[in-house]
DNA sequence: TCGGATT
């Protein structure tokens, strides 16, 4: 039971924000899929050309706070005219915001104000978009693709040109190492329709861009919610079997450093996101994180002794063992994500040069990949 | 002895 907050609480938490950490493309790391308008008439519409025409009073607002509920968009929407309906979208099975959702008003002058007034405002660490939703149709449904192997020196602008010959771009992406801010060589393109991105990959995957010294790959990406399995085995790393291993005395946690920093009195992810320093490192982005590099571990070794070593420490968002793929035995080192920095260095430091049977580990932060001389 | 990557 969360009272929903007035336009103006929203509103007037903006204020004491710090600016929103945009990427290149100038929008936060929320997911932004662009989904149809759910609103959609279940019965035959009446006759008349623009009986179910929602073209100018239907909007979409994308890169909203994960916090923020159906009744706050509401609200704040609310403000500027009368709505017809309000639909944020949640994950199927969680219920967690995805981070987007719809605004249909009942008169198209008022649609066309919210776009003015709130296209663009600053919600916690979000900016958000709001535009006209497209119409609900099968054919925008699956228009989304992924693009790895991208050249780091590739910007998102470019990446859009080299798409854009096989259709209309709705949004692209390229993601971005969170320290350095240099391109990770993997992004995200939406088009206008299915076909369009059908013909992009045909077109596009395996390709040189102009250039380039590896080929690109292209294709569908995953639908938004589908995580890197195993996450949940980090709520529970019982396992103590390797040896006697002291998780720190004192974990660092998120609602201390808010309650030292900055007088919270209470955890909630509101109070996240007001935390500039801690803007994004909460659940529900993924792609973030302290990336480790363990080292020395044996070629029996699989992703649960990552788990289980690193679990203890705090939240784990992924492990891999790398293998060799002849022999699929694990090539002495592995990689684990954490999402706090805190954490990440508390493992280290108390995981590297522990063993581990009769082998020592080695624990670092990654580096960057290092090239031939 | 530092991958592949999924907003």
């Amino acid at each position: 039971a969360v009272t929903p907050l007035s336009p103006q609480q929203i509103l007037s938490s903006v204020e004491s924000q710090a600016p929103s950490p945009a990427g290149p493309s100038g929008c936060g790391p929320v997911p932004v899929p662009m989904s149809p308008c759910p609103h959609v008439p279940t019965a035959p519409s009446p006759a008349g050309p623009s009986a179910c025409d929602d073209s100018k009073t239907n909007l979409i607002v994308n890169y909203l706070p994960q916090s923020m509920s159906q009744e706050e968009l509401r609200s704040l929407f609310g403000s500027l005219g009368d709505i017809e309906s309000c639909k944020l979208v949640r994950d199927k099975v969680t219920g967690q915001s995805l981070g987007y959702g719809f605004v249909n008003y009942v008169e198209a002058g008022d649609a066309d104000r919210a776009i003015g007034a709130l296209n663009g405002l600053k919600l916690q660490t979000k900016t958000i978009k709001v535009s006209y939703a497209r119409p609900s149709s099968a054919s925008i449904r699956d228009a989304n693709l992924y693009v790895s192997g991208l050249p780091r020196a590739m910007g998102q602008q470019e990446m859009e040109q080299l798409f854009s010959q096989y259709g209309r771009i709705i949004t692209s992406r390229i993601l971005v190492d969170q320290v350095t801010g240099v391109s990770r060589g993997v992004g995200f393109i939406r088009f206008d329709k299915r076909v369009e991105a059908e013909e992009a990959v045909r077109g596009l995957h395996g390709q040189k861009p102009l250039g380039a010294a590896e080929p690109i790959t292209v294709k569908f990406a995953n639908t938004p919610g589908q995580k890197s399995g195993g996450a949940l085995l980090s709520l529970c790393p019982g396992a103590r079997r390797y040896g006697t291993l002291h998780p720190p005395p004192q974990r660092f946690r998120l609602d201390n450093l808010l309650n030292v920093a900055y007088g919270v009195k209470r955890f909630s992810p509101l109070a996240i996101e007001a935390v500039p320093a801690l803007a994004g490192v909460g659940l529900g982005t993924p792609g973030a994180g302290w990336c480790i590099f363990v080292y020395n571990l044996a070629p029996e070794a699989d992703e649960s002794v990552l788990w289980q070593l690193f679990g203890p420490f705090g939240a784990v968002t992924n492990v891999k063992v790398i293998r060799d793929f002849a022999t699929n035995k694990c090539k002495g080192f592995g990689f684990v994500t954490m999402t706090n920095y805190e954490e990440a260095a508390v493992a280290i430091a108390s995981l590297n040069g522990y063993r581990l049977g009769e082998r020592v580990l080695q624990v670092s932060f990654k580096t960057t990949k290092q090239h031939k001389a």
